[in-house]
DNA sequence: TGATCGGCCGAATTTAATTCGATCTGGATG
DNA sequence: CATCCAGATCGAATTAAATTCGGCCGATCA
Protein backbone atom coordinates (compact mmCIF):
# COMPACT_ATOMS: atom_id res chain seq x y z
CA UNK A 1 0.00 0.00 0.00
CA UNK A 2 1.97 2.84 -0.90
CA UNK A 3 0.75 5.71 -2.66
CA UNK A 4 0.47 5.03 -6.13
CA UNK A 5 -1.79 2.38 -4.86
CA UNK A 6 -3.82 4.72 -2.54
CA UNK A 7 -3.82 6.72 -6.18
CA UNK A 8 -5.29 4.37 -7.70
CA UNK A 9 -7.66 3.63 -4.95
CA UNK A 10 -8.93 7.08 -5.17
CA UNK A 11 -9.28 7.48 -9.11
CA UNK A 12 -11.43 3.86 -8.55
CA UNK A 13 -13.54 5.08 -6.10
CA UNK A 14 -14.34 7.91 -8.04
CA UNK A 15 -14.74 6.27 -11.22
CA UNK A 16 -14.63 2.93 -11.33
CA UNK A 17 -15.08 2.72 -15.27
CA UNK A 18 -12.09 5.13 -16.80
CA UNK A 19 -10.18 2.99 -18.95
CA UNK A 20 -6.87 1.55 -17.31
CA UNK A 21 -4.80 3.37 -20.19
CA UNK A 22 -6.89 6.83 -18.71
CA UNK A 23 -6.35 5.71 -15.51
CA UNK A 24 -2.23 4.92 -16.08
CA UNK A 25 -1.66 8.07 -18.16
CA UNK A 26 -2.74 10.48 -15.28
CA UNK A 27 -0.81 8.16 -12.52
CA UNK A 28 1.90 8.24 -15.40
CA UNK A 29 2.86 4.85 -15.45
CA UNK A 30 2.21 2.11 -17.97
CA UNK A 31 -1.09 -0.07 -18.29
CA UNK A 32 0.25 -2.90 -17.95
CA UNK A 33 1.62 -1.49 -14.18
CA UNK A 34 -1.88 0.12 -13.56
CA UNK A 35 -3.33 -3.11 -14.81
CA UNK A 36 -1.09 -5.48 -12.33
CA UNK A 37 -1.42 -3.07 -9.60
CA UNK A 38 -5.10 -3.55 -9.64
CA UNK A 39 -4.62 -7.06 -10.06
CA UNK A 40 -3.56 -7.30 -7.12
CA UNK A 41 -5.16 -4.76 -5.10
CA UNK A 42 -8.62 -6.85 -6.07
CA UNK A 43 -6.24 -10.30 -4.87
CA UNK A 44 -5.87 -9.11 -1.21
CA UNK A 45 -9.40 -8.22 -1.55
CA UNK A 46 -8.48 -4.23 -0.92
CA UNK A 47 -10.84 -3.78 -3.64
CA UNK A 48 -13.98 -5.47 -3.09
CA UNK A 49 -15.84 -5.21 -6.09
CA UNK A 50 -17.12 -2.28 -8.53
CA UNK A 51 -21.10 -1.00 -8.50
CA UNK A 52 -23.24 1.09 -10.23
CA UNK A 53 -24.56 3.74 -8.45
CA UNK A 54 -28.30 3.99 -9.06
CA UNK A 55 -30.58 7.10 -8.19
CA UNK A 56 -32.99 5.73 -5.76
CA UNK A 57 -35.70 8.20 -7.33
CA UNK A 58 -35.40 6.20 -10.11
CA UNK A 59 -35.98 2.95 -8.45
CA UNK A 60 -39.55 4.16 -7.08
CA UNK A 61 -37.45 4.80 -3.38
CA UNK A 62 -38.38 8.73 -2.81
CA UNK A 63 -38.96 8.51 0.81
CA UNK A 64 -35.42 7.29 2.56
CA UNK A 65 -35.55 6.64 6.67
CA UNK A 66 -33.55 5.16 9.40
CA UNK A 67 -34.92 2.69 11.56
CA UNK A 68 -33.89 2.38 15.31
CA UNK A 69 -34.85 -1.16 16.73
CA UNK A 70 -34.63 -2.32 20.45
CA UNK A 71 -34.45 -6.20 20.33
CA UNK A 72 -34.94 -8.27 23.37
CA UNK A 73 -33.92 -11.05 24.39
CA UNK A 74 -30.49 -9.48 23.17
CA UNK A 75 -28.03 -12.46 22.51
CA UNK A 76 -26.43 -13.32 19.56
CA UNK A 77 -28.67 -15.77 17.67
CA UNK A 78 -31.25 -13.55 17.72
CA UNK A 79 -29.62 -10.51 16.79
CA UNK A 80 -28.31 -12.53 14.13
CA UNK A 81 -31.63 -13.83 12.52
CA UNK A 82 -33.12 -10.21 13.28
CA UNK A 83 -30.03 -8.61 11.17
CA UNK A 84 -30.48 -11.81 8.11
CA UNK A 85 -34.61 -10.80 8.32
CA UNK A 86 -33.95 -7.52 7.90
CA UNK A 87 -31.16 -7.02 5.03
CA UNK A 88 -33.26 -9.74 3.00
CA UNK A 89 -36.14 -7.33 2.84
CA UNK A 90 -35.71 -5.38 -0.55
CA UNK A 91 -36.83 -1.62 1.20
CA UNK A 92 -33.66 -2.47 3.37
CA UNK A 93 -30.49 -1.24 2.10
CA UNK A 94 -28.45 -1.69 5.37
CA UNK A 95 -28.89 -2.85 8.28
CA UNK A 96 -25.69 -1.86 11.31
CA UNK A 97 -25.60 -3.32 14.72
CA UNK A 98 -24.67 -1.01 16.92
CA UNK A 99 -23.95 -0.35 20.27
CA UNK A 100 -25.77 2.55 22.37
CA UNK A 101 -29.35 2.79 23.09
CA UNK A 102 -30.46 1.06 20.21
CA UNK A 103 -29.45 -2.28 19.38
CA UNK A 104 -29.69 -2.36 15.47
CA UNK A 105 -30.60 0.71 12.97
CA UNK A 106 -31.59 0.12 9.35
CA UNK A 107 -31.72 2.17 6.31
CA UNK A 108 -34.81 2.13 3.94
CA UNK A 109 -36.23 3.59 1.10
CA UNK A 110 -39.51 2.92 0.12
CA UNK A 111 -41.73 4.94 -2.39
CA UNK A 112 -43.71 7.24 -0.10
CA UNK A 113 -44.47 7.88 3.42
CA UNK A 114 -47.68 5.54 3.72
CA UNK A 115 -45.78 2.88 1.88
CA UNK A 116 -42.78 3.17 4.56
CA UNK A 117 -46.21 3.19 7.55
CA UNK A 118 -47.54 -0.26 6.14
CA UNK A 119 -43.88 -1.55 5.50
CA UNK A 120 -42.91 -0.98 9.45
CA UNK A 121 -46.47 -2.24 10.47
CA UNK A 122 -46.30 -5.37 8.44
CA UNK A 123 -42.49 -6.29 8.69
CA UNK A 124 -41.56 -5.19 12.13
CA UNK A 125 -44.56 -4.89 14.73
CA UNK A 126 -45.35 -8.32 14.44
CA UNK A 127 -41.89 -10.09 15.50
CA UNK A 128 -41.61 -10.67 18.81
CA UNK A 129 -37.53 -10.06 19.50
CA UNK A 130 -38.54 -5.68 18.65
CA UNK A 131 -39.65 -4.42 21.64
CA UNK A 132 -39.56 -0.95 20.06
CA UNK A 133 -38.58 1.12 17.71
CA UNK A 134 -38.26 4.60 16.46
CA UNK A 135 -38.51 6.12 12.58
CA UNK A 136 -35.91 9.12 11.39
CA UNK A 137 -37.14 10.32 8.24
CA UNK A 138 -33.89 11.42 6.15
CA UNK A 139 -34.14 14.75 4.40
CA UNK A 140 -31.04 15.29 2.89
CA UNK A 141 -28.11 12.29 2.77
CA UNK A 142 -24.64 13.49 1.34
CA UNK A 143 -22.02 10.44 0.51
CA UNK A 144 -18.43 10.70 0.82
CA UNK A 145 -17.74 8.76 -2.15
CA UNK A 146 -13.98 8.53 -1.85
CA UNK A 147 -12.08 7.86 1.27
CA UNK A 148 -8.44 8.15 1.97
CA UNK A 149 -6.08 6.35 4.19
CA UNK A 150 -5.98 7.60 7.82
CA UNK A 151 -2.69 8.02 9.03
CA UNK A 152 -2.78 6.84 13.10
CA UNK B 1 -37.75 1.95 -17.70
CA UNK B 2 -39.07 -1.23 -18.70
CA UNK B 3 -37.85 -4.83 -17.44
CA UNK B 4 -34.75 -4.57 -19.87
CA UNK B 5 -33.44 -1.41 -18.25
CA UNK B 6 -34.50 -3.00 -14.69
CA UNK B 7 -32.12 -5.91 -15.33
CA UNK B 8 -29.55 -3.72 -16.93
CA UNK B 9 -29.27 -1.61 -13.36
CA UNK B 10 -29.69 -5.09 -11.37
CA UNK B 11 -26.63 -6.25 -13.11
CA UNK B 12 -24.32 -2.94 -13.16
CA UNK B 13 -24.90 -2.36 -9.75
CA UNK B 14 -24.07 -5.90 -8.78
CA UNK B 15 -20.61 -5.59 -10.81
CA UNK B 16 -20.08 -2.54 -12.79
CA UNK B 17 -17.12 -3.84 -13.88
CA UNK B 18 -18.17 -7.15 -16.24
CA UNK B 19 -17.92 -5.86 -20.38
CA UNK B 20 -20.77 -5.07 -21.93
CA UNK B 21 -20.75 -7.85 -23.80
CA UNK B 22 -21.05 -10.45 -21.78
CA UNK B 23 -23.83 -8.15 -19.98
CA UNK B 24 -25.03 -8.40 -23.35
CA UNK B 25 -25.13 -11.99 -24.04
CA UNK B 26 -26.03 -12.26 -20.27
CA UNK B 27 -29.69 -9.73 -21.25
CA UNK B 28 -30.18 -11.49 -24.74
CA UNK B 29 -29.32 -8.44 -26.79
CA UNK B 30 -26.59 -7.13 -28.79
CA UNK B 31 -23.62 -5.53 -27.41
CA UNK B 32 -24.58 -2.08 -29.22
CA UNK B 33 -28.30 -2.33 -27.94
CA UNK B 34 -27.46 -2.72 -24.59
CA UNK B 35 -24.69 0.49 -25.13
CA UNK B 36 -27.08 2.57 -25.96
CA UNK B 37 -29.55 1.71 -23.31
CA UNK B 38 -26.75 2.60 -20.29
CA UNK B 39 -25.82 5.08 -22.21
CA UNK B 40 -29.62 6.36 -22.15
CA UNK B 41 -29.85 5.66 -18.16
CA UNK B 42 -26.44 7.72 -17.85
CA UNK B 43 -27.79 10.55 -19.71
CA UNK B 44 -30.90 10.39 -17.97
CA UNK B 45 -28.95 10.48 -14.71
CA UNK B 46 -30.41 6.91 -13.62
CA UNK B 47 -27.31 5.54 -13.15
CA UNK B 48 -25.03 8.67 -11.34
CA UNK B 49 -21.91 6.77 -11.61
CA UNK B 50 -19.67 3.89 -10.66
CA UNK B 51 -17.80 3.16 -7.90
CA UNK B 52 -14.95 0.80 -6.65
CA UNK B 53 -16.00 -0.79 -2.96
CA UNK B 54 -12.81 -0.47 -1.18
CA UNK B 55 -12.18 -2.33 1.88
CA UNK B 56 -12.48 0.20 4.65
CA UNK B 57 -9.61 -1.68 7.26
CA UNK B 58 -7.53 -1.18 4.21
CA UNK B 59 -7.47 2.38 4.66
CA UNK B 60 -6.84 1.88 8.11
CA UNK B 61 -10.70 2.48 9.31
CA UNK B 62 -11.25 -0.23 11.83
CA UNK B 63 -13.93 1.38 13.77
CA UNK B 64 -17.19 2.56 12.48
CA UNK B 65 -19.67 4.27 14.70
CA UNK B 66 -22.91 6.41 13.70
CA UNK B 67 -23.08 9.95 15.89
CA UNK B 68 -25.97 11.25 16.61
CA UNK B 69 -26.07 15.40 16.79
CA UNK B 70 -28.57 17.92 18.11
CA UNK B 71 -28.24 20.80 16.70
CA UNK B 72 -29.22 24.17 17.78
CA UNK B 73 -30.76 26.72 17.07
CA UNK B 74 -32.49 24.69 14.31
CA UNK B 75 -32.51 26.49 11.20
CA UNK B 76 -31.49 26.05 7.51
CA UNK B 77 -28.20 28.41 7.43
CA UNK B 78 -26.69 26.23 10.50
CA UNK B 79 -27.70 22.77 9.44
CA UNK B 80 -26.22 23.49 5.98
CA UNK B 81 -23.06 24.75 7.42
CA UNK B 82 -22.45 22.04 10.17
CA UNK B 83 -23.74 19.38 7.36
CA UNK B 84 -21.03 20.78 5.07
CA UNK B 85 -18.46 20.94 7.85
CA UNK B 86 -19.08 17.83 8.53
CA UNK B 87 -18.87 16.04 4.80
CA UNK B 88 -15.47 17.76 4.73
CA UNK B 89 -14.07 15.73 7.04
CA UNK B 90 -12.07 12.80 5.75
CA UNK B 91 -13.26 10.30 8.50
CA UNK B 92 -16.99 11.20 7.84
CA UNK B 93 -18.69 9.17 4.73
CA UNK B 94 -22.00 9.84 5.43
CA UNK B 95 -24.37 12.28 6.72
CA UNK B 96 -27.71 11.93 7.32
CA UNK B 97 -30.44 15.00 8.15
CA UNK B 98 -33.34 13.49 10.08
CA UNK B 99 -36.62 14.20 11.94
CA UNK B 100 -36.40 12.82 14.83
CA UNK B 101 -35.27 13.08 18.79
CA UNK B 102 -31.63 13.81 16.36
CA UNK B 103 -31.21 16.22 14.04
CA UNK B 104 -28.43 15.09 12.11
CA UNK B 105 -26.55 11.09 12.15
CA UNK B 106 -23.10 11.22 10.82
CA UNK B 107 -21.08 7.75 9.83
CA UNK B 108 -17.95 8.06 10.53
CA UNK B 109 -14.41 5.30 10.26
CA UNK B 110 -11.55 5.57 12.45
CA UNK B 111 -7.73 4.09 12.69
CA UNK B 112 -8.94 3.04 16.67
CA UNK B 113 -11.61 3.65 19.65
CA UNK B 114 -8.53 6.08 20.66
CA UNK B 115 -8.48 7.91 17.68
CA UNK B 116 -12.61 8.49 17.29
CA UNK B 117 -12.19 9.64 20.94
CA UNK B 118 -9.92 12.31 19.83
CA UNK B 119 -11.72 13.18 16.70
CA UNK B 120 -15.34 13.80 18.25
CA UNK B 121 -13.53 15.57 21.28
CA UNK B 122 -11.51 17.82 18.93
CA UNK B 123 -13.97 18.19 15.54
CA UNK B 124 -17.46 18.99 17.28
CA UNK B 125 -17.49 19.48 20.95
CA UNK B 126 -16.33 22.80 20.24
CA UNK B 127 -18.83 23.70 17.82
CA UNK B 128 -21.64 26.40 19.15
CA UNK B 129 -24.34 24.19 17.39
CA UNK B 130 -23.45 21.24 18.78
CA UNK B 131 -25.94 21.08 22.15
CA UNK B 132 -25.35 17.17 22.24
CA UNK B 133 -24.06 14.05 20.78
CA UNK B 134 -24.40 10.32 21.09
CA UNK B 135 -22.19 7.65 19.60
CA UNK B 136 -22.98 4.38 18.55
CA UNK B 137 -20.43 2.62 17.56
CA UNK B 138 -20.85 -0.24 14.72
CA UNK B 139 -20.15 -3.90 15.38
CA UNK B 140 -21.27 -5.10 11.95
CA UNK B 141 -22.57 -3.69 9.02
CA UNK B 142 -24.07 -5.15 5.66
CA UNK B 143 -24.98 -3.02 2.54
CA UNK B 144 -27.75 -4.61 0.19
CA UNK B 145 -25.76 -3.56 -3.15
CA UNK B 146 -28.32 -4.32 -5.86
CA UNK B 147 -31.66 -2.05 -4.98
CA UNK B 148 -34.30 -3.69 -7.69
CA UNK B 149 -37.32 -1.11 -8.34
CA UNK B 150 -40.11 -0.85 -5.92
CA UNK B 151 -44.07 -1.56 -6.88
CA UNK B 152 -46.15 1.46 -5.08
C1' DT C 1 31.50 -5.74 -7.56
C1' DG C 2 28.39 -9.13 -9.21
C1' DA C 3 24.23 -11.87 -8.59
C1' DT C 4 19.46 -11.97 -7.70
C1' DC C 5 14.79 -10.54 -7.37
C1' DG C 6 10.77 -7.76 -7.87
C1' DG C 7 8.62 -4.43 -10.27
C1' DC C 8 8.07 -1.91 -14.33
C1' DC C 9 7.90 -1.20 -19.25
C1' DG C 10 6.35 -1.50 -24.12
C1' DA C 11 5.36 -4.05 -28.22
C1' DA C 12 2.33 -7.66 -29.91
C1' DT C 13 -1.86 -10.01 -29.59
C1' DT C 14 -6.45 -10.68 -28.16
C1' DT C 15 -10.60 -8.77 -26.92
C1' DA C 16 -13.94 -5.17 -26.30
C1' DA C 17 -16.10 -0.56 -27.24
C1' DT C 18 -18.09 2.23 -30.48
C1' DT C 19 -20.17 3.72 -34.78
C1' DC C 20 -23.55 3.65 -38.26
C1' DG C 21 -26.49 2.13 -41.97
C1' DA C 22 -30.02 -1.45 -42.52
C1' DT C 23 -33.83 -3.82 -40.56
C1' DC C 24 -37.53 -4.69 -37.62
C1' DT C 25 -41.62 -3.71 -34.68
C1' DG C 26 -45.60 -1.69 -32.89
C1' DG C 27 -48.80 1.96 -32.90
C1' DA C 28 -51.43 5.54 -35.27
C1' DT C 29 -54.06 6.71 -39.24
C1' DG C 30 -56.74 6.82 -43.41
C1' DC D 1 -57.05 -3.81 -43.21
C1' DA D 2 -53.05 -1.81 -45.38
C1' DT D 3 -49.78 1.85 -44.92
C1' DC D 4 -46.80 4.87 -42.83
C1' DC D 5 -43.76 6.49 -39.37
C1' DA D 6 -40.75 6.76 -35.36
C1' DG D 7 -38.03 4.54 -32.35
C1' DA D 8 -35.55 0.62 -31.07
C1' DT D 9 -32.58 -3.10 -32.32
C1' DC D 10 -29.20 -5.45 -34.88
C1' DG D 11 -24.64 -6.74 -36.84
C1' DA D 12 -20.61 -5.76 -39.48
C1' DA D 13 -16.70 -2.65 -39.67
C1' DT D 14 -13.74 0.30 -37.36
C1' DT D 15 -11.47 2.13 -33.51
C1' DA D 16 -9.71 1.59 -29.02
C1' DA D 17 -8.64 -0.95 -24.91
C1' DA D 18 -7.27 -5.07 -22.18
C1' DT D 19 -4.06 -8.47 -21.60
C1' DT D 20 0.19 -11.05 -22.17
C1' DC D 21 4.96 -11.69 -21.88
C1' DG D 22 9.93 -11.20 -22.65
C1' DG D 23 13.32 -8.00 -21.49
C1' DC D 24 15.14 -4.21 -18.71
C1' DC D 25 16.23 -1.53 -14.66
C1' DG D 26 17.34 -0.55 -9.98
C1' DA D 27 17.58 -1.91 -5.25
C1' DT D 28 19.52 -5.22 -2.08
C1' DC D 29 22.76 -8.30 -0.24
C1' DA D 30 26.76 -11.28 -0.11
Amino acid sequence: MDELDSAILRHLQRDARQTNRDLARTLGIAPSTCLERIRVLRARKVIRGYHADVDPAALNRHVQALIHFQIRPFSRAIIEAFKAYAAGLPEVSTVYVVTGGDDMIVHVSTPSVDYLHGFLMDKFTERREVVGFRTSVIYQHTHNQVLEPLTP
